[in-house]
This record gives C-alpha cells, sequence and structure tokens, in this order.
DNA sequence: AACCCGGGGAG
DNA sequence: CTCCCAGGGTT
C-alpha cells in the first residue's frame, strides 16, 4: 500500500477546524477521565455513553473512590451499558492502579497493555490524548478511514490485514500533536467517513483516496463474511414477589452473560412454574401471571423471554448470603441489572399491582 | 483464528 | 430485519 505526504496534517487542519472539542472527556483531559471514555465507548456509540459518563465521573471522580468501591456499585452503574466485563475489568484494574503503582498511570503503551481492559488501541488512545505520548490507535474509525483511503481489498479482521493497518496506523502518526490526531481521526471516522453516506466532498482526505475513486466507497472495509442465522433459545424468568412485596434476585457468576449482574430465577422454557418453585421455595404459590414474553437479541442469538409473576407465601428456605436475596422494586432498579431485566421489572411497576 | 461478551442506533 | 459501534479476553 502506498502511503501519501501530508495525511496528518490535513487531518488536524480539519479537526481544528470541524472537529469535536467539547465532549465530556475532552475537557479535563486525565489519564483517568479518558480511560473510563475509553472503556465505555469501546463498542459502544458517543451518543449512548454521554449519560452514563456523566453519572459515572459524579459517582466516581478519582482512581481512588473507583477503587474503594464496591463491584455492585461499579456495575450498577453500567447497567444498560452491556460488555460488563469492561465494568468488572476497569474496577480490577482500578485496584491494581491503587494498591500497587501508587495510583500512577503507567508511561509506556506496554505498561499500560498490563492492565485489565485495555489493549493496544485504548492504551495508545489514553497515552496519546492524556499525555501527548507518540503512540498509534486502530479503532473501528481508523479501520475505515485507512480501509477506504487504501482501497484495502482484504477483511480488516484477518490477521494479515490488521498488522497491514498497524503500519500504516503508525506511519501516518505523527510526532507532534499525537494526541490531537487521535481524536482527530476517531472524529473523522465517526462524523464524516461514516460507514454509510461518508461526506467524501467535504473530507480533506478526498483528493489522494483510493476508495472515493471506485464506485462505491463504502464497500470498505470490506464486510465481514456472513454468519449462519442466529440460533434462537427461549426461557422463563420468575419474578417472585413475597408478601412483604419484595422480589427475589440472584446474582450471577462473574463469567458467562451478564456476569456479575443480578437477575431473576431462570427456568428452562418447557419447565413447570408450580414444581420448581414449590420444590425450591417449600412454599405454596398463591397466583401466577403471565407477563408479555419479547425478544431479546444478543450479538449470536435470538432470546426469547417468557416472564411471569409470582406471588408466594412465607419462606423458610435459607440461602447462601450474596448471591440470592429479597429486594424491594425500589431497592432493585439501583442494582447492576441485565437490560431485559430491567424491562421486566419497569414494566411490572407501571401496571403497578 | 474463532468465539465470547450487550445493547442500541441507523438504515 | 441486518450491520456495526472509540475492543479485549479466552480458547
Amino acid at each position: 500500500m502506498q502511503a501519501v505526504e501530508n495525511f496528518a496534517p490535513r487531518v488536524l487542519a480539519w479537526f481544528d477546524e470541524f472537529g469535536r472539542k467539547n465532549l465530556p472527556w475532552q475537557q479535563e483531559k486525565t489519564p483517568y477521565r479518558v480511560w473510563i471514555s475509553e472503556i465505555m465507548l469501546q463498542q459502544t456509540q458517543v451518543t449512548t455513553v454521554i449519560p452514563y459518563y456523566h453519572k459515572f465521573m459524579a459517582s466516581f471522580p478519582t482512581v481512588e473512590a473507583l477503587a474503594a468501591a464496591e463491584q455492585d456499585e461499579v456495575l450498577a452503574h453500567w447497567s444498560g451499558l452491556g460488555y460488563y466485563a469492561r465494568a468488572r475489568n476497569m474496577h480490577k484494574a482500578a485496584k491494581m492502579l491503587v494498591d500497587e503503582l501508587d495510583s500512577e498511570f503507567p508511561q509506556s503503551v506496554e505498561g499500560v497493555c498490563e492492565l485489565p481492559g485495555i489493549g493496544r488501541s485504548t492504551a495508545s488512545a489514553i497515552l496519546s490524548i492524556s499525555r501527548g505520548v507518540q503512540a498509534a490507535i486502530l479503532d473501528g474509525n481508523v479501520k475505515r478511514v485507512l480501509a477506504r483511503f487504501h482501497a484495502v481489498p482484504t477483511w480488516p479482521g484477518e490477521k494479515k490485514t490488521e498488522n497491514a493497518m498497524w503500519a500504516l496506523a503508525e506511519h501516518y502518526m505523527p510526532a507532534q500533536r499525537c494526541g490531537d490526531y487521535t481524536q482527530a481521526m476517531m472524529d473523522l471516522g465517526a462524523t464524516l467517513c461514516t460507514r454509510s453516506k461518508p461526506q467524501c466532498l467535504i473530507c480533506p482526505l478526498e483528493k489522494d483516496c483510493l476508495g472515493r475513486r471506485t464506485e462505491d466507497p463504502t464497500q470498505f472495509p470490506i464486510r465481514k463474511p456472513k454468519k449462519a442465522a442466529k440460533p434462537e433459545r427461549s426461557i422463563q424468568l420468575l419474578v417472585l414477589v413475597n408478601e412483604d412485596n419484595q422480589v427475589f434476585m440472584e446474582k450471577r457468576p462473574q463469567s458467562g452473560i451478564w456476569g456479575g449482574l443480578w437477575s431473576l430465577p431462570e427456568l428452562a422454557s418447557e419447565e413447570s412454574v408450580v414444581l420448581h418453585v414449590e420444590q425450591r421455595f417449600q412454599t405454596h404459590i398463591h397466583n401466577i401471571a403471565p407477563l408479555s414474553a419479547f425478544r431479546h437479541t444478543f450479538s449470536h442469538y435470538h432470546l426469547d423471554i417468557e416472564p411471569s409473576q409470582v406471588r408466594i407465601g412465607s419462606i423458610d428456605a435459607v440461602f447462601e448470603a450474596g448471591k440470592y436475596q429479597w429486594f424491594s422494586l425500589h431497592e432493585a432498579f439501583d442494582l447492576g441489572l441485565p437490560a431485559p431485566v430491567r424491562t421486566i421489572l419497569t414494566d411490572l411497576e407501571n401496571t403497578s399491582c
């Protein structure tokens, strides 16, 4: 691939005139604030992140505050953002920073990569933006800009292609103003060199863009090979309500889907609610009310959820502390909940029984 | 290299 | 509905 001159200066000049510079994490660009923003922005769009970022910073303004927090509290702030391992890793990294690194963010990309949840691209973004370190990023935006600019004919998910794009990213990275360049490339990709309807006419790279010379620039980057149709699964989720109007919640294991979040008892679709509840809770059922079923779609499968509300009598059984707990509806909303569970409880509250 | 992990916005 | 987003971790 043939590189061109003046790549970075053109991008920087565009950024100076048209780029966004008022996003929340672009103010007071400390390593901590930039770090949190980069984690939240992984696979997540800017408009989604903004309210989460404000709340998170209000509750955990420093790395010390984050390290001192309970995991439940951190996950509660993440509830609805998805990819919850991001929050667990971030919390762990905060503890490492405070306990082992004297709250001092590492100075090198390799050092930052030692922290859980931070890879090469995120590490370079944090260090270049917050400290001006000369380091290249290769996120979705940069991949798209470079793939179009060079009309890269192969899929970036392929190792060879990715390596070539890293080389390009490093080649174009400027010695001066690398932090601004990092933000400029992300902004260019997010606002101008977009997946669909790119605004080539006002792009600073238009003159030399090989993708632009093709019939359809949006064919780059080459799409990921299509995978098989998503499988479908169906489950029942139980909203167990006791005589004090409390709801029974279970804490999910740290690994796997919805790791560390509080969820509702889950039954196979064909399983009997009556038998299950009577066996597990050793109590009688006052009444069962089916709630409206709905579909929740993940990256790789559809989950059809059949919720029902089950009012039960008094409970004698003792449960392992910390893994199971009764909560009032009000308390439950402050927990880290998977999005569909939050939906069910919200509907329940609105139809207020 | 392939898969896992969420949720939402855009078309 | 499909595709993808300021990716990283695990196998």
